[in-house]
DNA sequence: AATTGTATCAAACAATCGTTTAATTTTGCC
DNA sequence: GGCAAAATTAAACGATTGTTTGATACAATT
C-alpha cells in the first residue's frame, strides 16, 4: 500500500489521539477536525474507524523490516555486539515512535482477536527469529550460555523499556532532571535504558558467573 | 468506602469489561447487562462511568497497603531477602489481578490528568518509599552497591512482569507448554518471571562482577 | 398501620457516535 | 473545452452513548 499526503495526515492525526485518549474514546471527528479534513473523508479513504487503525499499522510496520535483517549478516560483529545493537535499536525505536507504540501497547493487552493482534503477532515471530538466529550463533560460538530464555529476555527488553518511557516523569522527578531540556532528558533517558537492558542481557548470555 | 454486595459485583464486572475492551469501548449498558443489575444502578451507585471506575481503582487499591509495610520491620531477613520477597509479593498480585493491572497500565499510559493518575503516582510513590528504604538499609550494611538507579530497577519489575504477563500465550507457544493447564501454566511463568527478576535486582544490587 | 428512606425499574432524554448520501468541485486526460 | 474519474463538502442517517426521570416496590422505624 502506498498513501497519499492527505491519508497520511489523517493517519497521524489518528495515531496521536489513539495513543493519547485510546482507541474507543477518540472519535472520527476528533481526528477530522485535528487534521484538518472533512468527515467523509475518513470513510472515503479508510472504509472505517476500524480500518484506519490497520492501515496506520500497516504504514509503520512497513518500514521496519529490513533494518534487522542487514544486521544479522554482518560478519565483522560478534554475537554480543549484535544484541547489543538490537538493544539500541529497539530503544530509539520505541521512543521515536512512542505514540505508535502506546497504541500497540495497549492493542496488546486487549485480547480481542483484531486483525491488528495478527499484525502484531508475525511481527513478534519475526523478531524472536532474528534474535533466536544471533543466539544460536553466540551459543555455537561457545560465547552464549546453552539456557537462554529468549522469550523472557524480549519481556525484559520490550516491557523495561516500554515502563521506562511511560514513567519517565516520575524518573524526570525521583532524580530531579526538570533543569534538562525535554530532548536532552529523553536521550539521557534513552541512554540509560539501553546501557541496563545491555548489561542485563550481557549478565544472562554470557559466562562469567 | 465500603461497598455493599451489588456495588461489588458492577464493579469487579465493570473491570472485567474494560480490561478486555478498554475503558472508552465499554458501554454501562454492557456492564448493566453482564453483572445482571439495571441499568440505572450505575448511575445511581456510582454517578458516572468515570466515578465507576474511580471508585474500582479504590476498592483494590485499599488493600494493598499493608503487606508491604509490615515487610520493611521484619528484622530477620537480609535487605536483599526482602528484595525478593518484594519480587514475589508483586508478580503474585499482578497476576492474581491481571484484569485490575490491565486497567492501570492502559490508564497510565494515556497522558490526560484524571483522579486515576493522581491516584497512581500516590501508590507509586509510596512503592518507591519502600524500595528506597530496603536499598538504603541494604547499603548501610556494605550489602549492596552504591550506585543502583532504584527507579530504573522498578521500571524493569514493572515492566518485565506486565509484558511476560500480556505475552503468555506467545511464551507458551514459544515453549511449547500447552500440554500444561491454564493454573498449572500461569503456576511455572510466575515463577519463571520471579527468578528472572531476582536474578536481575541481585547482580545489579550486590557486589559480585 | 403509617411513614420514611432506599432500591429498583422501564422509559425517555439530548448528545454523540460511525457511516452514508447526494450534490458539487477539482483534477487529469484526450 | 469537454469529459470522466477522483476529491470534497454539508447534511442527514439510524444506532448507541451516558445520564436522568418519575413511578413503583421494598425495607426499616415509629
Amino acid at each position: 500500500m502506498s498513501y497519499n499526503e492527505k491519508q497520511v495526515q489523517i493517519m497521524e492525526t489518528a495515531e496521536e489521539l489513539f495513543a493519547m485518549n485510546g482507541f474507543g474514546s477518540t472519535s472520527v471527528r476528533q481526528i477530522a477536525d485535528k487534521a484538518g479534513v472533512n468527515l467523509a473523508m475518513i470513510s472515503y479513504y479508510f472504509g472505517s474507524k476500524e480500518k484506519l487503525i490497520e492501515a496506520l499499522v500497516d504504514y509503520r510496520m512497513s518500514h521496519v523490516r529490513l533494518t534487522l535483517e542487514s544486521l544479522l549478516k554482518d560478519d565483522s560483529l560478534t554475537p554480543l555486539q549484535k544484541m547489543n545493537l538490537l538493544v539500541t535499536e529497539y530503544v530509539d525505536r520505541i521512543v521515536q515512535r512512542h505514540h505508535f507504540y502506546k497504541i500497540m501497547v495497549t492493542e496488546h493487552m486487549l485480547d480481542k482477536n483484531s486483525e491488528i493482534t495478527v499484525k502484531l503477532l508475525k511481527m513478534k515471530q519475526r523478531n524472536t527469529e532474528v534474535l533466536q538466529q544471533i543466539l544460536s550463533e553466540g551459543q555455537q560460538k561457545k560465547m552464549f550460555r546453552k539456557d537462554v530464555d529468549i522469550v523472557m529476555l524480549m519481556s525484559v527488553m520490550v516491557g523495561t523499556s516500554n515502563h521506562a518511557l511511560v514513567n519517565r516523569e516520575f524518573y524526570r522527578a525521583y532524580h530531579k532532571l526538570e533543569h534538562l531540556s525535554e530532548d536532552e532528558f529523553i536521550t539521557l533517558l534513552k541512554q540509560r535504558v539501553t546501557e541496563e537492558i545491555k548489561a542485563i542481557f550481557k549478565a544472562q548470555l554470557t559466562y562469567e558467573g
